[in-house]
DNA sequence: CTAAATTTGTCATTTATTGACAAGTTAATA
DNA sequence: TATTAACTTGTCAATAAATGACAAATTTAG
């Protein structure tokens, strides 16, 4: 999977036979928004991506994989990171483990 | 370096024996507030980095990865993702090179 | 004890995101 | 080509999040 998250969405919508409006409906959303997210002009919000899982009947493990890795995807092609970023990424989040850091209340 | 960002800060920061005063000043903030990113307890901005690099006579790019690493880690280990999504996002980057996004104005 | 340094709490202001809707374009088809 | 559903784009008020500022602790070093 390499499309964007917008991309992504539109190809599950349209594969089941939805109109931006069902599924907009579905996702207590705007259609005309729902358009932007598809094309990249909107951000999906974090906070819609159980509505999401359920619509397509996703794994909700992978919906977070597909969600975050476009984020950070997107920085990093905005601010040309290299992609060391990744690496020194993943050394933080064991080191955030290891801390067991307070965090802020997951959202879902 | 596997600390966060605000560690990686403060480490700076009193190794060149400056106060958060100081420092504070040279990056036009507050130093209570500074004093609060060093503790993890708010964000550093992302307009700051290069009067952070400035300060310290860092490299641009490698503070890019301390700073964007960060925040990846940071997002992952709020929402428990899998490693798998750093893979994806390096996978998503590509994609948007290859495309050539119209995007966001840079920054910096 | 004192003074400097740091931390914490609060809040008004600023900035960014979102929801909502109107108006426009495109695509399919009769 | 007229009609209609689907989609896109623009705008803006409302909401939410981030920031700056400052006062009031608390901690640290001498």
């Amino acid at each position: 999977m390499k499309a964007t998250f917008g991309e992504y969405i539109r190809q599950l919508r349209t594969d089941k036979g939805l109109t931006l409006t069902e599924l907009a409906s579905l996702l207590k959303l705007d259609s005309a928004n729902l358009s932007k997210i598809e094309n990249g002009k909107r951000e999906f919000d974090e906070k819609r991506l159980d509505k999401l899982a359920n619509a397509f009947d996703l794994d909700f493990e992978k919906l977070k994989v597909e969600y975050f890795g476009d984020q950070f995807a997107k920085k990093m092609y905005a601010y040309n990171c290299s992609s060391e970023t990744l690496m020194v990424a993943e050394e933080k989040v064991n080191y955030l483990k290891s801390i067991n850091v307070k965090q802020a209340e997951i959202k879902f």
